[in-house]
RNA sequence: GCCGAUGUGGCGAAAUGGCAGACGCAACGGACUUAAAAUCCGUUGGGCUUAAACGGCCCGUGCCGGUUCGAGUCCGGCCAUCGGCACCA
C-alpha cells in the first residue's frame, strides 16, 4: 500500500493550493471600513456549529456539515457574495477539566494542544474558512464579552407591559433583585457525590452521571438563574418566520410547552387558606372529586391532620429519597397519602378530600391539581387505587362511553355549563369563576428558568461580588475577570466550587468576596456567531456597523439585485432545503445558513435565541433572531452500521482517509454518500469510487509523459463543442446549480460524473467545456479544480471566476421520446418531433402496433396525452 | 404511552402524480498485460418463455385498502426500525 501509485498527485497539489490560499488571503471576508470592502456585494453568512476541541480529534462525522457549508461558501463567493464563513472553538468544558484533575496538566494547555490538532485536521481538508476570524471561548479577549453580556442580562428586567427586556433603571418597584433577568435562587440541582460536583441535566443519564456512571441525587443549592421563562411567548412565536426544519420547531415548541387553561382556588374546610390548582380543563370542574398536592407543597404542613401526620411524613421522606428516574417510573402504580383535610369544590360546593401524591410535580403549574378521574387517565388510575368517587361531566360526540373520555365533548352534570361544547364550556366556567373571585384564565409553560451556574473551574467566572449577602456587578472596566491560577482543580467535595480554594482571588476587598461559581459551557456558544463578525474588536462585543452588515437587513437590497441577476431554479419543488432568494422582504434572522447536529435542537438553539432577544431589546443587535435558516446534518455511522465510537473500534480519522485518497475525494465522498440530513454509514469502497471519479477528471485533461510526469493532454483543444457536448455542459450547469441551492450535493456530484463519463474516450475535448466544468467542480473539489484551471493556462485563479450560467434553449431536443401506455403500462416508445400536436400523438398511439396488440379486442375508452411525455390509451 | 423521521436491488442511493432503480459500490464477463494492479468496454431487481440469441410476457418501491387514465410519490389504516419527550394536570 505504501508504495502504491497515487491515481493523481493530490499529495503534491493539495498542500500547494492550501498554501496559496493562505498567502493570498483568498477567503478573507472584508468588513465594512476595510480597504478592499465592496459595498455593492451582497453579504452571505454561512455558519457551522463550532466544535468542542476534544483530545480525540475530529472524526469523519464533523466535516460532513463543514463540507456542506464550505461548498455553499465557495459557491456564493463565485456568485459575487461577500461570504462570512468562520470557524472557532467552544473550548470551556468538563473533559478538559477532568483531564486536568487526572494529570495535573492545566486545562489551558490541553485546550491549546487540542485546538492545534483540530485546526490542522480542518486545514488539511481545505475548508475556505476566514482563519483571521478564529475565536476561542476560553480566550480572555473573548470571554470578556461573554461576561459583559451577562452583565447586560443582570442589569435588565422583563417589563411585562412592553414585553421586552429593559435596563433595570426603568423598573419602578421596590425589589429590583427580584425581577432581574439574572437572579439567585435556592433550587434543587443534580449533585454527584462521587464526582463532588453538580451536573447539568444533560450530563445526567438515567439517574447516573454521564462521566463515570455514578449516582446523582437532587439537592437544593444557591444558584444563578436566567429568567428565560419571561421570553417563552416570544421564543415560541419567533419560530414562525424562521426557515428551520419542522421537526426542530416542534421540539422547541414542546420544550416550551405552552398550555392554556385556568387557575382555580379551592377553599380549605376548617382552614383559612386556599389551594390554587392549574388545569387546562376548567370545564370538568364539576367532576373534580379530590385534590392532589405535590408532596413538597408548602401547604401540606398547614393542613395535614394530627392522625394523618405520621403517614404523610413517611411518604414525603420516601419521595425525597427517590431519584427523578424512580419517580418518573411509569410502569409503577400510583402512590399517595390522604392528608386528612378537605377542600370545597367551588362548583359543586361539596367537600372533597385533599391527598398528596408524587405524580403531582411541584415544579409545574401550582404544584397542585384537581382530580377529575372520569376524564383524566392519571386521576382515574389514582381514584381507582384509592377508591375515590368518579363523576362523568363530559359526553363524547360519538358513541364512546363518557367514563375515561379525555377528549372534547359536551358538558353534562354541570348545571352552569350543561350542553355546551368543551371550548365554550371552558370560557363560560372561567368567566363564572372570575366573577366570583375564585379563579382566572391562566397560561403555563413547561419551560423552566435556566440554571446558569456550575461548580467548576474551567468556565467563565461571574463578574459578581458579594457584600453582606448581596450581589453586585463588577464594572465593565474590571473585565475580563480571569479565573485564578489553581494547582488543584479537584472538586472540594462539599459542593463549594473549586474557585473557592483561591483565597486571595476570592477576597475582592475588605468587605466583599467574589462569586465562585462559573458559567455553563453554553454561555460561550450563545453569542459566538456575533463575535465572528468582528473578532478583534476590543471596544465592543461586536462593532455596530459590522453587526448591521453581517447580521442585519441593511444589505438586503444589494442581495436582492444580485439575486435577480442570478440564474434562478425554475421550480424548487417540495425540497425542504430551498435557499430563499432573500424572499424579497426582511427576515427576522441574521445568519443566512446554519448547519449543525440535531443534538443542539433545543438547548443551544433556545439559549442563543434567548440571549439574542435580550441583546435585541437593549438595542445591541439589529434583528430579533440569530439564525434564519437551519439545517441538521445526519449522523455518519461506522462501516458496521453502528454509531462511531472508541468502544466499537469503528472510528475513522479524516487524515487517514486523506492520506490515501486526498482531501478532494474525502470532501466529495462526504457529500456523495446520500442526502445531507440523513443518517448513513461510512464506506471506504465508496471513497475509492469517488476518488476514481476525480482521477478520471484529472486524466481527461492530463497525460503522463515518458518521464512519468503529468502534462496537459493533447486532446484538450480550442475547438467548438459539438451540439451534444454543449447540451450536456448546459444540463450539468443547470443540475449542479439547482442541486447546490437545494443542498442536494449527492445528486450534483452524480451529474458531474455523468458529464465526465460523456467526455471519457473523446479524442478532442473542447477547452471551453472543461473551463465551465472546473468552476462547477470547484466548490466540491477545490484543489484539483484549481490545479487543472492553472494547467489549462486560464487567466486568474479559479476562485475569482464567476459561476456559469446555462441557456435553457440549448437543453431542448429536436426530437423527443414519447412513452406509449395502455392502461398505465408501458407498451412502446416512439420518437416524435418536438412540435408534435396532441392530435398527432393521439393518432400515433392508436396506430402503434404494440398498442393495438395490447388493446386487443377491448374498446378504447379514452386517450390521455401529456405533452412531451406520454400517451396513455385507456381500454376496457 | 405521546410526538417525529425513515422503510426502494447484494450495498449507498435516484426519481415536478407520468419509462422505478440515474450515479456510485460490489459481483461477473471481456480488452490491455508474460502476469497482476491500474485503466477501458460490457452485463447485473426477480421470474417465465425460447435449443440459443433476438424478442416477448408477468411480478416488483414494508403490509392492507382508497383516490386517479396513471401512485415509490397523494389519502386512510396497520407493521417494523431509529430518534426525542416521558405522570407537564
Amino acid at each position: 500500500m505504501n508504495e502504491r501509485r497515487k491515481p493523481y498527485p493530490f499529495d503534491r497539489l493539495e498542500p500547494k493550493w492550501q498554501a496559496i490560499w493562505d498567502e493570498t488571503r483568498a477567503f478573507h471576508a472584508p468588513n465594512p471600513g476595510e480597504d478592499n470592502f465592496d459595498p455593492n456585494k451582497p453579504k452571505f453568512y454561512v455558519l457551522d456549529m463550532f466544535p468542542y476541541p476534544s483530545g480525540a480529534g475530529l472524526h469523519v462525522g464533523h466535516p460532513e456539515g463543514y463540507t456542506a457549508t464550505d461548498i455553499i461558501a465557495r459557491y456564493k463567493r463565485l456568485n459575487g457574495f461577500n461570504v462570512l464563513h468562520p470557524m472557532g472553538w467552544d473550548a470551556f468544558g468538563l473533559p478538559a477539566e477532568q483531564y486536568a484533575i487526572k494529570t495535573g496538566q492545566h486545562p489551558a494547555v490541553t485546550t491549546r494542544e487540542n485546538v492545534a490538532k483540530f485546526k490542522a485536521q480542518l486545514k488539511r481538508i481545505g475548508f475556505s474558512y476566514d482563519w483571521e476570524r478564529e475565536i476561542n471561548t476560553t480566550d480572555p479577549a473573548y470571554y470578556k464579552w461573554t461576561q459583559w453580556i451577562f452583565l447586560q442580562i443582570y442589569n435588565s428586567w422583563f417589563n411585562p407591559k412592553t414585553k421586552k427586556a429593559e435596563p433595570i433603571s426603568t423598573y419602578r418597584g421596590d425589589d429590583p433583585d427580584g425581577v432581574r433577568l439574572a437572579y439567585v435562587a435556592e433550587v434543587p440541582v443534580n449533585w454527584c457525590p462521587e464526582l463532588g460536583t453538580v451536573l447539568a441535566n444533560e450530563e445526567v443519564i438515567d439517574g447516573k452521571s454521564e462521566v463515570g456512571g455514578y449516582p446523582v441525587v437532587r439537592r437544593p443549592m444557591r444558584q444563578w438563574m436566567l429568567r428565560i421563562t419571561a421570553f417563552a411567548d416570544r421564543l415560541l412565536d419567533g419560530l414562525e418566520d424562521l426557515d428551520w426544519p419542522k421537526g426542530i420547531k416542534l421540539l422547541q415548541q414542546n420544550w416550551i410547552g405552552k398550555s392554556e387553561g385556568a387557575e382555580i382556588d379551592f377553599k380549605i374546610d376548617r382552614h383559612e387558606g386556599k389551594i390554587r390548582v392549574f388545569t387546562t380543563r376548567p370545564d370538568t370542574l364539576y367532576g373534580g372529586t379530590f385534590l392532589v398536592l405535590a408532596p413538597e407543597h408548602s401547604l401540606v404542613d398547614l393542613i395535614v391532620t394530627e392522625e394523618q401526620w405520621p403517614d404523610v411524613r413517611e411518604y414525603r421522606e420516601k419521595t425525597a429519597r427517590k431519584s427523578d428516574l424512580e419517580r418518573a417510573e411509569l410502569t409503577k402504580e400510583k402512590t399517595g397519602v390522604f392528608t386528612g383535610a378537605c377542600a370545597i369544590n367551588p362548583a359543586t360546593e361539596q367537600k372533597i378530600p385533599i391527598w398528596i401524591a408524587d405524580y403531582v410535580l411541584l415544579g409545574y403549574g401550582t404544584g397542585a391539581i384537581g382530580g377529575v378521574p372520569a376524564h383524566d387517565e392519571r386521576d382515574l388510575e389514582f381514584a381507582k387505587k384509592f377508591d375515590l368517587p368518579i363523576v362523568e361531566v363530559v359526553q363524547p360526540l360519538g358513541d364512546q362511553p363518557a367514563f375515561g373520555f379525555v377528549g372534547d365533548g359536551i358538558a353534562i352534570n354541570s348545571p352552569i355549563i350543561n350542553g355546551l361544547p368543551t371550548a365554550e364550556a371552558k370560557k363560560k366556567i372561567t368567566r363564572w369563576l372570575e366573577e366570583r373571585g375564585q379563579g382566572k384564565g391562566a397560561i403555563n409553560y413547561k419551560l423552566r428558568d435556566w440554571l446558569f451556574s456550575r461548580q467548576r473551574y474551567w468556565g467563565e467566572p461571574f463578574p459578581i461580588v458579594w457584600q453582606v449577602s448581596r450581589h453586585q456587578a463588577l464594572t465593565e472596566s474590571e473585565l475580563p475577570l480571569e479565573p485564578p491560577a489553581l494547582e488543584d482543580f479537584k472538586p472540594t467535595g462539599t459542593g463549594e466550587p473549586p474557585l473557592a480554594k483561591a483565597k486571595d482571588w476570592v477576597r475582592y476587598s475588605e468587605a466583599a468576596t467574589r462569586e465562585t461559581n462559573t458559567m455553563p459551557q453554553w454561555a460561550g456558544s450563545c453569542w459566538y456567531y456575533l463575535r465572528f463578525c468582528d473578532p478583534q474588536n476590543d471596544r465592543r462585543f461586536v462593532g455596530e456597523e459590522t453587526e448591521r452588515y453581517w447580521m442585519g437587513g441593511a444589505n438586503d437590497e444589494a442581495r436582492m439585485t444580485n439575486d435577480e441577476r442570478m440564474t434562478k431554479p425554475e421550480s424548487t419543488g417540495s425540497s425542504s432545503f430551498v435557499i430563499r432568494h432573500s424572499s424579497f422582504q426582511s427576515t427576522p434572522g441574521g445568519v443566512d445558513l446554519y448547519i449543525g447536529g440535531v443534538e443542539h435542537a433545543v438547548l443551544h438553539l433556545l439559549y442563543a435565541r434567548f440571549w439574542h432577544k435580550v441583546l435585541f431589546d437593549l438595542g445591541h443587535v439589529s434583528k430579533p433572531e440569530p439564525f434564519q435558516r437551519l439545517v441538521n446534518q445526519g449522523m455518519i455511522l461506522g462501516e458496521d452500521n453502528r454509531k462511531m465510537s472508541k468502544r466499537w473500534g469503528n472510528v475513522i480519522d479524516p487524515l487517514d482517509v486523506i492520506e490515501i485518497y486526498g482531501a478532494d475525494a474525502f470532501r466529495c465522498y462526504e457529500m456523495f454518500m446520500g442526502p445531507l440530513e440523513q443518517m448513513k454509514p461510512w464506506s471506504m469502497k465508496g471513497v475509492e469510487g469517488v476518488s476514481r471519479f476525480l482521477a478520471r477528471v484529472w486524466r481527461l485533461m492530463m497525460t503522463e509523459n515518458q518521464a512519468g510526469e503529468w502534462e496537459l493532454s493533447a486532446a484538450v483543444q480550442e475547438i467548438e463543442p459539438t451540439k451534444a457536448q454543449q447540451k450536456i455542459t448546459h444540463a450539468t450547469v443547470k443540475k449542479v446549480t439547482e442541486d447546490i441551492e437545494g443542498l442536494a450535493f449527492n445528486t450534483a456530484i452524480s451529474q458531474m460524473m455523468i458529464f465526465v463519463n460523456a467526455f471519457t474516450n473523446t479524442e478532442a475535448i473542447p477547452v471551453s467545456a472543461m473551463r465551465t466544468f472546473l468552476v462547477l467542480l470547484n466548490p466540491f473539489a477545490p484543489h484539483i479544480s484549481s490545479e487543472l484551471w492553472q494547467q489549462l493556462k486560464n487567466p486568474g485563479a479559479i476562485t475569482e471566476q464567476t459561476w456559469p450560467v446555462y441557456d435553457e434553449k440549448l437543453l431542448v431536443e429536436d426530437e423527443i421520446e414519447i412513452v406509449l401506455q395502455v392502461n398505465g403500462k408501458v407498451r412502446d416508445r416512439i420518437k416524435v418531433p418536438l412540435d408534435a400536436t396532441n392530435d398527432q400523438l393521439d393518432a400515433a398511439a392508436r396506430g402503434n402496433e404494440k398498442v393495438r396488440n395490447a388493446v386487443g379486442s377491448q374498446t378504447v375508452r379514452k386517450v390521455v396525452v401529456v405533452a412531451n411525455k406520454l400517451v396513455n390509451v385507456v381500454a376496457a
